[in-house]
DNA sequence: TCCAATACTTCGTGATATGATGTATTACAT
DNA sequence: ATGTAATACATCATATCACGAAGTATTGGA
């Protein structure tokens, strides 16, 4: 898949992999996988990005001797969520103009 | 429009905005502003960007005592729409995937 | 005479996805 | 006991890219 394509909407998936329950990075690229793949050094860049911008918080916590980041989704983030549908009808318009009059399908 | 998610459908718009005729620069930023707005820096760059990538072909020609170059798009530039319908049902799954479960609408 | 519209160009900047690399632990197979 | 895959997070350098700013030049109307 096209990068450019992907790159509006990997924070998105970011997030709704995040708004039914808290998790944590190898488990959000996991459940990911069959939807969109990304590799640890962009989620965790995509994370902190998220953080930063207030859409989640982070808490620090141990899990069978390992270390584990669980990633809550903020008020902020759930707009960001309902700002994407909004922003779908105006890529769902341009989608039709890039297909229009096209012979093939 | 979030920048990100525009990224990856400006190529296409600029190239379905040629597909069906010739066309120069400023008249693609005006037909395109009713779809997705873009400043002529950035119409340019994705120009010579497909260009290079050989999805377009250019032409100079004098309209009125003024330079025009027109734009014509190429086998490749037609595959390359082709490719972003194909793209398109990714895209949608994606969609879907992000607004699952969710209760406003 | 002046300004808007037309038409194209170049430069610098900030945002960002990703590969490479590193650290550390657990679990399972040889 | 040894090795290796999986789990889990972090950092850095790089390449791509949209865009504002600024510039050049012509046409046409107020």
């Amino acid at each position: 898949m096209d990068i450019q394509l992907k790159r509006g909407l990997l924070d998105v998936c970011v997030l709704a992999a995040i708004k039914n329950g808290d998790s944590y990075g190898y488990k959000i690229i996991k459940d990911l996988k069959p939807c969109i793949e990304l590799s640890e050094s962009t989620l965790y860049t995509i994370l902190k990005r998220l953080e930063g911008a207030g859409m989640l918080t982070v808490r620090s916590a141990e899990h069978e001797g390992r270390l584990r980041k669980y990633y809550h989704i903020t008020p902020r983030g759930l707009k960001r969520l309902e700002e994407f549908r909004k922003e779908w009808k105006e890529v769902i318009s341009i989608y039709q103009f890039v297909m229009k009059e096209d012979r093939y399908e």
